[in-house]
DNA sequence: TATTTAGGTAAACACACGTTTACATATCGA
DNA sequence: TCGATATGTAAACGTGTGTTTACCTAAATA
């Protein structure tokens, strides 16, 4: 009761309003828990549905997923970004939560465990970051840099959701969120 | 039979043998296909044994991915380090593949997705790892340096194992091993 | 209001997978 | 040689989990 913030159960029935519920409780569990360890049922008990619905509406937990990860990929974010302040704009908007804005990149990671998960998770890292990225850096090392962007991102985020290892006691040492902003504005320098 | 370097079956009955079968086999497999995606029946088919043999001599997969690890982590490397050349040996020695040397940390990085495993490779991530390396690193900002190189590693390891997008189509496009190699030695130097 | 249909639910199903069990047999000491 | 023990095996077991089924009921339609 205390713990999560689960929707309340649908009084009226309206097939539309329970898919955002199920959409978004998924969205919330894909990435706290990643999709191996996310039960179909976790998702359903927090929307306050029945687990039946996930197959019903989206096709099964893949294909919901899928929906998420579609729902989530945002790529209008590179077009906010410019070179001046990449690094400072990259932190705040893409690694760091930000209010009303979901972060993609640890829901993806929450699938490299898993086989199907993945391959879907690729096609759309591809799609809608990757190549969206190497365009914007335009024409030298394009894909290169679009690389130390995801290396540098993949690792930092595995760094401190999967493996808490200091410097992360609480927060993000303030040491290391300075390189951080250096490596990403380097990206765009260098 | 062409694909993989199966163990032929033991003839002469010869527990040590088996043991170091199952062994060696699970530190294949875990390597390729991670902890989750590893079955037992996997590991004791490669290793030409049966499936029970998991956990009467080990007490299950858990322990054996234990014993896996155990196994494989082998601190010595941090010793064979000098500030000089850091980023060509780490590079060398500890991301990219060396025969006779197994790299532990894409079997580490397999763990995460699994709660229970990754408790595991995360206390040796940290007793094995991190600390040698704050250690060898010295007084300045050690953690946030060896925090450094964890991301790293981590973010390049994952993104060419799991995450296989441009430019990996064959190996490590050059450019990008410049980098890799320029980001380790700095490391040590900034 | 009577009928149909879409939305929702509980239970069962199917399958994968780690583990345990009961049994077989090679090895070795007395 | 002859038990005793260690080693190995096949089969069954228990459980977790995604999915499907059969059924129920509120909402919509005429």
């Amino acid at each position: 009761m205390a713990t999560g913030a689960a929707e309340p159960k649908n009084k009226t029935r309206d097939a539309d309003r329970t898919r955002e519920a199920i959409l978004k409780a998924a969205q919330h569990i894909f990435t706290k828990k990643g999709f191996v360890e996310t039960g179909v049922r976790d998702i359903t008990d927090r929307a306050g549905v029945n687990q039946a619905l996930v197959s019903r509406y989206f096709g099964g937990k893949l294909k919901l997923f899928e929906a998420v990860l579609e729902k989530v990929l945002d790529v209008r974010i590179v077009t906010e970004l410019d070179k001046e302040n990449f690094g400072k704009l990259v932190l705040a908007n893409f690694i760091l939560s930000t209010p009303g804005r979901v972060n993609p990149l640890p829901i993806l990671l929450g699938a490299v465990a898993d086989s199907k998960a993945r391959r879907i998770a690729l096609r759309l890292l591809h799609d809608r970051i990757f190549v969206p990225f190497s365009v914007w850096f335009g024409s030298e090392e394009a894909e290169t840099r679009a690389a130390r962007f995801m290396i540098i991102s993949t690792g930092f985020l595995t760094y401190r959701d999967q493996l808490p290892l200091p410097p992360f006691a609480d927060e993000v040492h303030p040491s290391l969120r300075q390189w951080l902003e250096a490596e990403f504005q380097a990206i765009v320098e260098d």
